[in-house]
DNA sequence: AACTCGTGCTTTGCATGCAAGATTGGCCGG
DNA sequence: CCGGCCAATCTTGCATGCAAAGCACGAGTT
């Protein structure tokens, strides 16, 4: 199977068997395709993901280091279990770290004009909340521009790591958000689903719209205080997700999350 | 050469191929031996460490992982070359992360019997450094002691992070510190060299006697405070060694940097 | 003389073979 | 009846073969 029947590139515009595999086995974790503390053999995936296990290998091997799977000391990997202090530990420490780069940001400022992009997707969302709220409109939270929102939020919270200018920050908080429910924008579907949720949708960009402010006024206290108490607010999705199995099944990486109640 | 001659541990106690070789390759990229930029082709490198090519790109992936390679987009590796930049932005991270972890530690400390082995290392360092000061003895930092000062100072700051109770912020810590110069230990031998030496030590440690003071009284801000004041003293050191190139040499990584004027 | 194309070599990415070690099942002894 | 020991199988770690993709150097053309 060598050189036979290379060159179909299946679905994506992936081109590397490693990347693929990677991008397919971190898919398979998150969906709960494997219960946590469970081996991870790689013959089985050999046919499961057509490869040989050569790539496998890597991307297992890159898995563990990003913190979704663990080296077995006997040899071999096992799928992470993530305790609810794990999370909050994760919460925590991707609230310090968008902390000091919304500090940073306002301390490493040097043009004001730096801050458009950032300004453009504040606006865009705060028309979307604006919207959201019109009760001629009545909240219909359609599909689209719920991922707009989605993408926005995203986009945000990266605009401000660039502007820390600190590519040790981006790389650290990189592997940080890669934990379940760590990611800024991974419960925001959660929140979606909440009775308050538009409330919610207003503290948060509140939020967002005090870190720009700060940032532009080069208060880098304040930017690192309130960056921190924004990613706090995900705690309280994640207690509400919990509550709700229904809600939760939705979410990628539960399925890793090791409920005490389930213990 | 599959099974023949295989059970040879060459130095340390190190098993398995892969974990020899990643040692082996750090140590030669910290020593200097490639050049900032250079590409490492694998091939040189099975003859050079004795190993195929199995477990040499298994740590060369793991060294893009850590930062010291880069992975080329045509493939292969090349090795990191670090700014000055990089240098400040890695220690700022570290001291936000370890002001973190101090604040944890006050905030989570439950007994004060959990200080028991802080206080051991701040009462040791307490030690030597008193006796160094002392006129009789005319401060000879002798090589056994100056060891000891390092294990002690980095145990005490891995308690911290112990005494944090959060492995996701440990492991980030150990991300962020792998970058050279970076470690909160990498560059006290710099400080040694220094003429005013003695109140570098004095201030280092009175950093880590209000720490320790202000986790056993649960001021998580001030711990954060201090323990990211502290942090930027590593800036100073690297300071003085760019501008002492005898001094630099000794420091492993410092091949890495790539200094303005060499460029 | 310079630019472009082609050819050969180097290098990487992947597949696979092989042996050492772990794991599981069964068998024997207590 | 239960526990421990041994053997067979499965699994991983490593070595190596092979092909495709770069890369460099040189030749031919304008």
């Amino acid at each position: 199977m060598q050189s036979t029947e290379s060159k179909f590139k299946t679905s994506a515009s992936e081109v590397s068997q490693t990347g693929r595999t990677l991008l397919n086995l971190r898919g398979m974790l998150l969906r709960g395709d494997f219960q946590p503390g469970e081996r991870i053999s790689e013959l089985p995936l050999v046919a499961r993901l057509g490869v040989s296990r050569t790539p496998i290998r890597l991307a297992l091997d890159r898995l563990s280091h990003e913190g979704l799977l663990e080296a077995s000391p006997t040899g071999g990997f096992v799928v992470r279990a993530f305790t609810l202090e794990d999370i909050w530990d994760a919460i925590e420490t991707r609230g310090v770290l968008e902390g000091a780069a919304a500090r940073l940001a306002a301390e490493r400022l040097e043009h004001d004009s730096e801050l458009t992009q950032l300004r453009e997707y504040r606006d865009e969302m705060d028309a979307m909340i604006l919207q959201n709220d019109d009760p001629d409109k009545f909240a219909e939270p359609d599909i689209d521009s719920y991922a707009r929102y989605l993408d926005l939020n995203e986009a945000f919270h990266s605009e401000i790591v660039t502007l820390a200018k600190s590519s040790m920050l981006r790389r650290t908080l990189q592997q940080v958000t890669s934990v379940p429910f760590a990611s800024p924008s991974a419960l925001l579907y959660v929140r979606s689903k909440l009775p308050r949720a538009p409330h919610m949708y207003a503290v948060s960009h509140e939020h967002h719209r005090s870190i720009v402010e700060a940032i532009e006024q080069r208060q880098g206290t304040r930017a690192e205080a309130v960056a921190r108490e924004h990613s706090r607010m995900t705690r309280r999705n994640v207690e509400v997700a919990l509550s709700d199995t229904s809600i939760l099944s939705g979410v990628p990486g539960a399925s890793l999350i090791k409920v005490p109640a389930a213990v």
